[in-house]
RNA sequence: GUGGGUAUAGUUCAGUUGGCUAGAACGCCAGAUUGUGGCUCUGGAGGUCGUCGGUUCGAGUCCGAUUACCCACCCCA
């Protein structure tokens, strides 16, 4: 039997591989007008940088995580047991972790130093059950801010993500961006134990999995769907009102800097991130019909990531997009995807002792910067051009006996259906003169 | 991990109470007199009907199992 992809993986076709480029090349230009510089790290990492900066208890360390352990490791555990301490890498389930450590192995933030931007784009591993806008390996492009406490950074982060949609052309009103503040590791805690005390209260009234969660992380029981869940939650206590003065103080700062950009947000106590290193600012960005995996990005402050994987105290700043979640949105919306063929010339031989002849004005179109192409079948004339206008060709340059005895090539204009007998020789020095510089219009310009 | 759905040409799908020599559209290839594309017309190639087993004179069609994929819950981007 033929083999096939991995659960929850994709091939990129040419128009779909045009889409991610273009997506990229995009995030690149509009976060780059905010000083953010591009920065790649591993696709996998010390399985210990996600359990300590993910969190242990999260579903994303806990259960989703593709381990590998390298074949000498393999052995030792073979042998002495899950207690022995062998190396255990993980692909990276998202991409903060990898960053942050990335920023504190090469030390680009000191305390009081400048602060630093990176984005990244590229694929992300998790072992989920695959649906609709969620595979096992996805895409996502994001930002960290690492150095700086300020509101201005998180507002201006907000904003430059809903730009970033806007440039995209994700009409931003069918958008629906949540903002809230989990607070900091000053009041967090408490806010923590008083919602744990309001679930124990209720805890007849809840599913098994919230009882649960009094526990691991009281907070996730915002999230839980279930109708009597969702009832008690609703008079839990809410973080707002527990934030501790400069929390709040932030958090105001953050929302007037977003009201005084004219973005429009809605305040949503009960947004919970699920990574356990968020605090403060977390917002999230959904489409505003009710499909399932509707968040298409989200992120938020984390003040106390760097510490956790071992920097010196640091904050930071961050979010990351679901490209494929975008593109299906803008999908839906009516977009189509790139067609990504689309030469510039398509050389026709009229007969067969030409192909050497074809072969090098080829390489002359191709060495002039040029996107041009033959068959390669033997195939009639009439079939060429027929190839020709399925790669939506601009023009083909037919070589033929009477060409050849003229010493002459055709151009012809597949949009204006002109045709133009060149002088090879000229015409090659013309090619020569402007290697790698020609573009189809300046050819079809010296033809005339 | 839990639940539901679907598997027939390269793709999207028809196949009516079991009688098929398994079809359509699109795509692909070749032609429609002399060296020229898009439109139209004609012809052609391409399928052990997911896999294994059962019922039957006969199974794409019914039954069972299995695998794969899709969708939803969960979680997240």
């Amino acid at each position: 039997m033929a083999i096939r992809k991995p659960k929850g993986t994709f091939d990129m076709l040419p128009s779909e591989a045009a889409f991610w480029n273009r997506f990229k090349d995009t995030a690149s230009t509009v976060f780059g007008r905010y000083g953010y510089l591009p920065i790649e790290t591993p696709l996998f990492e010390q399985t210990d940088l996600f359990v300590r900066g993910i969190g242990a208890a999260t579903d994303v360390v806990g259960k989703e995580m593709f381990t590998a352990i390298s074949g000498a490791n393999l052995a030792t555990l073979l042998e002495k047991g899950p207690d022995a301490n062998v190396d255990s890498f993980s692909l990276r389930p998202e991409g903060t972790a990898g960053v942050v450590r990335a920023v504190v192995e090469n030390g680009l933030v000191v305390p009081g130093g400048s602060p630093i931007k990176l984005m990244y784009a590229g694929p992300m591993f998790r072992a989920e059950r695959p649906q609709k806008g969620r595979q096992r390996q996805f895409n996502q492009i994001g930002i960290e801010c690492l150095g700086a406490e300020d509101p201005t950074i998180d507002a201006e982060g907000i904003i430059m993500l809903v730009r970033f949609f806007e440039e995209l052309g994700i009409a931003t009103d069918s958008l629906r961006l949540l903002v809230n503040s989990m607070g900091c590791a000053e009041c967090r805690p408490a806010y923590r134990d008083a919602v744990r005390a309001h679930i124990l209260e209720h805890v007849d009234d809840m599913c098994d999995e919230c009882r649960q969660r009094a526990e691991t992380n009281p907070l996730r029981a915002f999230d839980c769907k279930h109708p009597e869940c969702m009832a008690v939650m609703a008079t839990a206590p809410t973080i707002i009102d527990a934030l501790c003065d400069d929390c709040r103080e932030h958090y105001e700062a953050v929302k007037a800097l977003l009201d005084g950009a004219g973005i429009g947000y809605v305040e949503d106590s009960t947004l919970v991130r699920g990574l356990d290193y968020y605090t403060r600012t977390v917002f999230e960005v959904q489409t505003g019909d009710e499909r399932a995996q509707n968040a298409l990005g989200g992120g938020g402050r984390y003040d106390g990531l760097v510490e956790e994987i071992g920097g010196k105290p640091t904050p930071g700043f961050g979010f990351a997009l679901g490209y494929e979640r975008c593109r299906n949105a803008l999908v839906d919306a009516g977009m189509p995807l790139p067609d990504p063929v689309q030469l510039d010339a398509y050389v026709a031989c009229v007969d067969d002792s030409l192909r050497g002849e074809v072969f090098t004005w080829l390489q002359a179109l191709r060495d002039a910067g040029l996107k041009a192409d033959c068959d390669h079948q033997g195939r009639s004339l009439k079939s060429q051009f027929k190839q020709a206008g399925k790669h939506a060709s601009r023009t083909v340059l037919v070589l033929g006996p009477d060409e050849l005895a003229a010493g002459t090539v055709t151009l012809r204009d597949m949009d204006t259906h002109d045709e133009h007998a060149l002088d090879i020789n000229a015409t090659m020095d013309f090619l020569r003169a402007h290697a790698g510089a020609v573009r189809i219009e300046d050819f079809l310009a010296f033809a005339r």
